[in-house]
DNA sequence: GTCTATATTTAGATAGAC
DNA sequence: GTCTATCTAAATATAGAC
């Protein structure tokens, strides 16, 4: 399991994103058991909550005994955390990924319609990712705290650029950086599927993102 | 305790909206230990979540034992029923008398400023009323959706006339109506007092709402 | 690696004295 | 209306067979 999450942790910091772009994807979990655990876990902390949820019903949508979990997790704890730092990961992938472009514009145009596709599109995993953070063990939620800093950092940056070279008028730094920020993660709060697409949704979202910063 | 729910429900309704502004004020929760358990269970239910906080827990913060709240509440449901019910009453409250001003334009940055310091200055209960939805019953589900799809409305309604007089130029309504409701909610998830002064964030906050729509 | 069976703890809620 | 004491159920996690 150490090795499954330090390969994983490699991966995103730079060699190859692409592998983790999509987080539904969980061939690296390994083996097939885990995965379905895992997998079973993020629907059910997305549906009723971590506390709310227990491992009968973890063990039960991955078709095994309660007993079986601990095998291969040593608590339900480490679960919630193994899935919050792959979507917190997978969620920073997808933001470096996508700041590219000429200008300011065009880069946070990029990135607000990113992470907000991202957060529709797999609204069960950044459900966890954005409202089951006070469940974490202390040291758990440090580090994933140093991801999101750095998400919020991609955002905050953009801006910053934008103030610049004068294509944005942005009096309070901190406070749109949040509000954009806003925008995108309350997404993983109210979408389901028969809201429309995430890709559609991420336009209109980086239009009005961009809209609340031109100068 | 039915009493009490049915003249509460009266005054938000339109009579005396003054009495409810602030819902840090419960002298209408009779009698004090009541209310010792209502204001301590607000802030468990904002701190751990519903199903993290004991009844224990909500009573220790009263200063009775656990026996004790069964007098005055008969589950720890009802209790979170009350605290959704009298929250979303007060955050519509707000945003009804807040919808004022000559122009759409005024109204916008009036509604938001009101709905998003009304999230900050009560982020605790504002965080109970966004986030502990999925604990409530069926029944008292159905109850505060009622009440949500009116705060919904007021929002919504005050683009459709901007759109409508040209002041707004707004591609997609109800996608639109979200996102400027995002903003202020997600104020709920991140708010703590140190991080400024909620009138000046709803200043803030609405100048970035008039600047998403504007023609 | 998975099972059945179970140890242990803790939770929501109640009984009955005062 | 509050207390102590407790019932009952359910949850996390473990033991040990296969």
């Amino acid at each position: 399991m150490a090795k499954r999450l330090l390969s994983f942790t490699l991966l995103v910091q730079g060699v190859n994103v692409s592998a983790v772009t999509d987080p539904l994807e969980w061939d690296h979990v390994e083996p097939a058991a885990a995965r379905r655990l895992l997998t079973g876990a993020i629907e059910a902390f997305a549906e009723r909550g971590f506390q709310a949820t227990t491992t009968r019903d973890i063990a039960s949508r991955a078709g095994m005994s309660p007993a079986a979990l601990y095998v291969h997790y040593p608590s339900k704890e480490r679960l919630l955390f193994e899935i919050s730092l792959y979507g917190h990961n997978a969620a920073l992938a997808i933001l470096r990924s996508a700041n590219v472009g000429d200008t300011p514009a065009d880069r946070l145009r990029s990135l607000v319609a990113a992470f907000t596709a991202w957060h529709a599109r797999h609204h069960t995993i950044a459900h966890v990712v954005q409202y089951e953070l006070g469940a974490l063990s202390p040291d758990h939620l440090t580090e994933v705290a140093t991801i999101r800093r750095a998400i919020s950092t991609e955002i905050e940056q953009v801006l910053a650029d934008g103030v610049q070279d004068g294509t944005f008028a942005v009096p309070d730094l901190p406070g749109t950086t949040l509000a954009v920020l806003s925008l995108s993660i309350d997404v993983a709060r109210w979408y389901t599927p028969h809201r429309g697409d995430p890709d559609a949704l991420g336009k209109l979202y980086a239009d009005l993102a961009h809209r609340m910063v031109q100068s």
